[in-house]
DNA sequence: GTTGCCATGTAAGGTGTTACATGATTTA
DNA sequence: TAAATCATGTAACACCTTACATGGCAAC
């Protein structure tokens, strides 16, 4: 369960509610699991229950209460021990592939439908990891959700160079695909684009 | 569920047992699912159930039976629907990137010691991305199971150019991974060799 | 007047992984 | 003697996503 560490992290830097950590989550590119992603609540119950975090509730009229969680001491060494955990590998599930895997079976012209489409999808997602990384020296009111992991916050200059390097990453990704689709583009157009040659 | 459409397209090439699936999965980076993939028997018995595959089951002395599947009609329009549905983004699940982020907690040696260990490893996957990439011209003996997907079998010269494509791709992200984490770490002991500077 | 924000949660489903079970044959 | 290969499958678990439910307030 990485979720489960991602939001010690989180609480690591300040207490939060559940609300906040889904915001966070949903608006960071690189911390991105789900739009709707409940499974955070559950997940503050079991940290809750294992003594990682403790709760704070605090009443509000006409509001549901909300529930402000805050690391622990044992939560703490718990996130640190993880951090020191040999690394994984990454996983890239790239259900596109597969399905280029198979697209002999079209015209050139439908696979380069396709392939177009990609880059733009491709395109806009670069463009919004890009949009983050230079919201340096903006207002700050503007970002108070994706203030998280952006080195302006950061609580010490290794640490923000730590969160740049992992934004290059993430732009550097999509660097990547958006190339590799660019090329495969020219070339099957140039070599294939009269269908079954 | 990709890895339907991922069996799918495998038994369009030839048929196949439920084994030789498995283990041509396992084979490959390309579409790569684990290592024990059993997911693959229960997906054989609903594409049965759908008749999007046949089952032809061969008796043998000593050895369980074998079944051998095929595609059917309806599974090659099922496969073909499916490669023309508009593309997913890739979905990259990088939880060291996660763990790096509330690195800043380690000494800069550690955390050293964690991106050396991230980089053997993805030099380790590169080769092993790059081994099956030159693999032409080599005994066909000597690669049974990987045959598929790697251009030397593909049906059409076209076909054989887009397995090229997705070799590439995955060779530019195992490279792209290996320069991003080389430099972090040439940048990181030049800057933070002391720990707390 | 409908959308979006705040704020919590439950329940069900989808998808993938891990462990286990069987059992003969070949290879190191 | 231990392991790997062939060949199938079940069961349980882990994890994530989606849909649903509540309900008032502010903004466009």
């Amino acid at each position: 369960m990485t979720i489960e560490y991602a939001i010690l992290g989180l609480l690591s830097c300040r207490s939060m509610t559940g609300y906040e950590i889904k915001k966070t989550f949903a608006d960071s590119v690189v911390l991105y699991w789900s739009d709707n992603n409940n499974q955070i609540y559950t997940t503050l119950v079991s940290l809750h229950k294992g003594e990682l975090v403790t709760r704070e509730i605090q009443y509000q009229e006409d509001r549901p209460a909300r529930k402000i969680y805050s690391i622990t001491e044992n939560g703490s060494l718990a996130l640190k021990k993880w951090v020191l955990s040999p690394p994984e590998l990454p996983q890239l599930k790239h259900t596109f592939l597969v399905q280029l895997a198979w697209a002999d079976q079209l015209a050139t012209e439908e696979m380069d439908a396709l392939l177009c489409k990609y880059e733009e999808d491709t395109h806009m997602q670069l463009l919004m990891c890009q949009a983050i990384g230079k919201t340096e020296k903006t207002s700050l009111e503007d970002r108070k959700h994706m203030s998280f992991l952006h080195s302006d916050s950061a609580r010490t200059p290794r640490e923000a160079f730590i969160w740049r390097s992992i934004q290059d990453h993430w732009n550097a990704f999509y660097e990547n695909e958006l190339t590799w689709v660019q090329k495969l583009r020219t070339e099957l157009l140039n070599n294939w684009r009269n269908p079954l040659q």
